[in-house]
DNA sequence: ACCAAAACCGACCGCTTCGGTAGGATTTCG
DNA sequence: CGAAATCCTACCGAAGCGGTCGGTTTTGGT
């Protein structure tokens, strides 16, 4: 398996955040029950996001989550990487601030390892695949509701479908 | 890390196998010296790439390996696959023999989950990344020799550079 | 002032995989 | 026969995964 269910519930928790047009944060038990997801575990992956800068939290009676920035401006692969961590395709492989990859057995002599073109393009296709899709994508995937009646939806406990 | 170690040493057995031009097997002992890998773990990942089909072995003295088919005609996804197993983004994803994609809780009523789109993008840029390469390509790559003088080879022990 | 709701934090736990080792059995060539 | 090689099975420490638990802190409502 590439990803564990921490990019699942990460994201998924990601785009229920998205869901919500306004501004009012969302208790991560909400999403729990939504999703049907464990609370407990939602909470150390919240943390991996709120710690990356992709979501704000507001604590207290009628906190929660909302996003850091709208979610057209959410590429999937800062999603991602906060709950995975570094992506590579493996052990040797460093990424340079400027997009540099760097194999860290480069010292044996023959043109550095052999495998170095096949992580490569495999690097360039997950990134791509991650990079070229933002969070409202998804969210616009995942509920094929054109328009939601945008009004009284300011107290409304929404309930949606899922 | 997308990938475990045993991508990474059961592509490099298979370059190294590539890299010999004639039909005589090469052993695992000298394998393991040439890459500087412990011998009894290569012996594990071999079996994979026998079973699956890519190598073929010889036993007894003198005995070995070979690839079970021209370079050219060995595609890097089937490589990996038969060391990582099934490569999948995400635990829900099954791939039927026609190659369909398949999220095994499509039973949520609002068009399958939310994050099938994400991960089918991942899928395609990582398979397409596999199957695109030829392990051909990377002995290729792994060897700038253009002539390695193709005569005087039936014996001699052959030591490469690395 | 108090209570409940919520975010926060850190420790723990059973399980599986990873990377590797060990010891043997079997086959084959010289 | 003996050495060289493949083959097979079991084991082992470390790490990560998925999840739970108990507690602390902050905040709004009454």
């Amino acid at each position: 398996m590439l990803f564990s269910t921490k990019a699942e519930y990460g994201v998924r928790l990601m785009i229920e955040l998205g869901r919500q047009p306004g501004s009012t944060p969302i208790s991560l038990n909400s999403v729990a029950e939504a999703e049907h997801l464990p609370l407990s575990y939602l909470e150390h992956l919240v943390a991996k996001l709120r710690k990356a800068g992709l979501v704000t939290s507001t604590r207290g009676a009628h906190g929660g989550y909302r996003l850091a920035k709208p979610a057209t401006e959410i590429r999937m692969d800062d999603v991602v990487q906060a709950l995975e961590g570094q992506i590579a395709p493996m052990e040797c492989f460093h990424e340079t601030p400027e997009g540099r990859v760097l194999c860290s057995h480069e010292d044996d002599g023959a043109g550095g390892c052999a495998t170095k073109l096949l992580w490569t393009r495999v690097q360039n296709g997950v990134t791509k695949a991650l990079a070229g899709t933002t969070l409202a994508e998804l969210v616009e995937f995942s509920t094929p509701h054109p328009q939601p009646a945008a009004e009284a939806r300011a107290k409304a406990p929404v309930v949606h479908a899922l």
